[in-house]
DNA sequence: CATTGACCTTCCAGCTTCTGGAATCTTTAT
DNA sequence: ATAAAGATTCCAGAAGCTGGAAGGTCAATG
């Protein structure tokens, strides 16, 4: 199939697979005659995991990882289990720290009353010695 | 003072300093006969309340935003609060998305033995149909 | 006075992960 | 024959800095 078929078939864009393929997270797709790539089930399949391992939020080059261990029949689960909780460990702090954020915003927000006077306690603090994120 | 202690008394790098300078965040500095940037501690206050939005999360276009607003003695307070009720709203989403990925992740790891063993549930999930964020 | 080291300057490149767009084929259908 | 859809390559831009190279300046020391 073609790579347009192979987008759709992945949640992959065209545009995306090609640069996949420029980073060497893919090999390199055989070609046609008249030089379009030329993709099978197989290929698919692989693009379909690295959509699903991006939509985890793993990074491109953890997804790379990710695969050399997928194609590995000799990996051991350890170790793609390892990567899986350092990643957790790493959303976990962008929680935290998002968490942190929302709740000097809600107390920011509270205090201000939101009108059009230019009183504005947000512009005060933002000002102040010591905002932490 | 010179660009170095605006960078420490404000919590802002030199060259982020510049880099602000460059995209027009900040006016640009006045210098010394030499070209040396000369900053006054009004600077360097602006510089802290940059800081300190970044710090929550706000772009620097919203910065920007934030800084007019704060220079403007007939803004109302309203804005601001806009502003930053938009913003949380935007973190909260993405708390959201975060929070999906670490379930996901945590269920996955949960069912991944982790040993020396190559069967793995995380790589198999991941290779299967279906795998929200 | 010369030198050293800390500081400053500009400019270019790179990071991450794509995405948009232009100019140009190929394929397929009408 | 022609038009539309889909493919190709390559360049640029998005966000927000950060690093590094090559060089000028300033203050203190020997």
């Amino acid at each position: 199939m073609n790579i347009g078929q192979a987008a759709s078939h992945s949640g992959v864009s065209a545009k995306t697979i090609r640069y996949y393929e420029s980073i060497g997270l893919i090999p390199e797709a055989s070609r046609t005659e008249s030089g379009y790539r030329r993709y099978a089930d197989k290929d698919v399949e692989t693009l379909r995991f690295i959509h699903h391992s991006r939509n985890l939020g793993f990074s491109v080059k953890d997804v790379g990882m990710l695969l050399d261990l997928w194609r590995n029949q000799k990996r051991a689960s350890a170790d793609v289990k390892a990567l899986a909780l350092s990643h957790i460990a790493e959303v976990d702090r962008k929680i935290e720290e998002l968490r942190k954020m929302r709740d000097t915003l809600t107390h920011l927000t509270q205090r201000c009353h939101g009108d059009d006077r230019p009183d504005c306690p947000i512009l005060e603090e933002l000002a102040g010695e010591t905002v932490d994120a």
